[in-house]
RNA sequence: GGAGAAAUACCCAAGUGGCUCAAGGGGCUCCCCUGCUAAGGGAGUAGACUGGAUAAAACUGGUGCGAGGGUUCAAAUCCCUCUUUCUCCGCCA
């Protein structure tokens, strides 16, 4: 979230950066609300302080034997008067927290600004398309023919948007998420394997609540949510810590599974690994010192990209526009892989800075040279496991129906082809 | 899931309604003493978050004893709910 007292002070310039984000956002009522926070907060306040001397006063004269009861009855008045303010401030507050949860962040000068993803700007480009003398089948044609990704039974045991990874299938996505966290590993980052559920606190923090409830899955035993991506447990291990400024930056990767109701999504991508309800995917998270944030965003990005490069797949950098960039970003590249069965270049990370966004929500501070600084948190795939998988199915396809196995990845398979 | 105990500052820890706007240790920082080290002596160690005031400060208010409510003129202290930890029982990969 951004600092309330910053949105009070520098409304009109807020309003205008937000303007070109996609959404409307009432930066007017979170004015209103504050100012009128402020108003019953002075009020209450001296009131409190006028409770606290007379109380110590009373507890003179009772130390005395003295009689208190003109006093006490005074305060029993005056304590009416505080207890009525302060539900007044109690209904307010939430709704400020509220009014300000749901402004974004603002995106950085660096971003592009436009409308929607037709203004995002390709930063650079990898390798070459897959090109073949034969018709290049799509994965889930590939998958289903060698018996490795079974989506019918999959809809059988759970329902639709959900897959089967089957003997050599299984242990190629088990592999390739094996080789990316070994790879982010020797980059230095700690790996963590952190629970698949967390709490709602945990969700307020990286920012899919309160906004996006309607995207998760919530468990009815205990509330918890089943995460969207380990970028919730991950960074949010940090919650309300003063972190040690020489660790900094913290480099973290991390595999989970992750769980995404897709809502909105009917009938886009419904065949193969490209948007399921459950997929794997690692993830890289960094805290690091606000003046080195947008270069250790590079840095992410490219530990990311190295991860396709070692892999053989096409791949292009994109920069998103403002108008395409996540609420709590505000830089954001993404890592597009080619996709044969698309034609085209298919997301497969999505590498943001979310500057202070998400540690002043979180309350996430190093001390610095100036005191007590919040750090800046960023985070990017490393990247989807199942639309790698998919990608590998489809650029190593042989004319006999057969996969070649990536030279990185053969350690892992044991194993040269998949037939 | 059941029963009991606990949670106070960097750590340990005292404190059952008002001279506690949290005692005392340890550790840490600085200073004194010393040729150096040890020992000894002194000072500091509740910050954090919010307000007011100011050109900016100095100054000043509020909240803070696991979290959130409540009782009271007044809460670390009494009551309720929750969280976490420990011990025992049950269940369990």
């Amino acid at each position: 979230m951004l600092d309330v007292r910053f949105i009070a002070e520098n409304a009109d310039e807020i309003k205008a950066k937000l303007a070109n984000r996609s959404g409307s956002y009432d930066v007017d009522k979170v004015c209103q609300l504050y100012s009128k926070r402020k108003e019953l907060l002075v009020q209450t306040e001296q009131r409190k302080a006028m409770r606290n001397k007379v109380s110590d006063q009373i507890a003179v004269i009772k130390r005395n034997k003295g009689d208190a009861t003109e006093l006490i009855a005074q305060m029993k008045a005056l304590g009416e008067e505080i207890k009525q303010i302060d539900a007044q401030l109690a209904e307010i507050e939430p709704m400020l927290k509220e009014a300000v949860l749901s402004i974004p962040n603002i995106p950085h000068e660096s971003t592009p600004i436009g409308k929607d993803e037709s203004c995002n700007v390709e930063i650079r480009r990898y390798g070459e398309p897959r090109k073949a003398d034969f018709e290049l089948k799509p994965h889930w044609e590939i998958g289903a023919n060698l018996k490795i990704l079974d989506a019918p039974t999959a809809a059988k045991i759970t329902g639709t948007r959900f897959t089967v990874y089957r003997g050599l299938g299984a242990r190629l996505e088990r592999a390739i998420l094996n080789f990316m966290l070994d790879t982010h590993a020797q980059n230095g980052y700690t790996e963590i394997m952190p629970p698949f559920m967390v709490n709602r606190d945990s969700m307020y923090g990286t920012g899919q609540l309160p906004k996006f409830e309607e995207d998760a899955f919530c468990v009815k035993n205990n509330g918890y949510f089943l995460v969207p991506t380990a970028e919730v447990p991950v960074t949010n291990m940090h919650r309300s810590e003063v972190l040690d400024a020489a660790s900094l930056p913290l480099k973290y990767c991390a595999y989970t599974a992750c769980f995404r109701a897709e809502a909105g999504s009917a009938g886009r991508d419904t065949r193969g690994l490209i948007r399921q309800h459950q997929f794997n995917k690692v993830e890289l998270v960094k805290f690091t010192r606000p003046e080195e944030s947008l270069n250790e965003l590079e840095k992410l990005t490219m530990d990311a990209e190295l991860i396709l490069q070692k892999l053989g797949l096409a791949y292009r950098v994109v920069s998103l526009c403002t108008g395409d960039i996540g609420f709590s970003s505000g830089k954001t590249y993404d890592i597009e892989v080619w996709m044969p069965s698309y034609n085209r270049y298919v997301e497969i990370s999505s590498c943001s800075d979310f500057f202070d966004y998400q540690a002043r929500r979180m309350n996430i501070k190093f001390k610095g040279e100036q005191g007590l600084e919040f750090v800046h948190t960023l985070n990017g795939s490393g990247l989807a496991v199942g639309r790698t998988t998919a990608a590998i199915l489809e650029t190593y396809q042989n004319a006999d129906g057969s996969v070649t196995v990536p030279e990185a990845l053969i350690p892992y398979m044991r194993t040269e082809v998949i037939r």
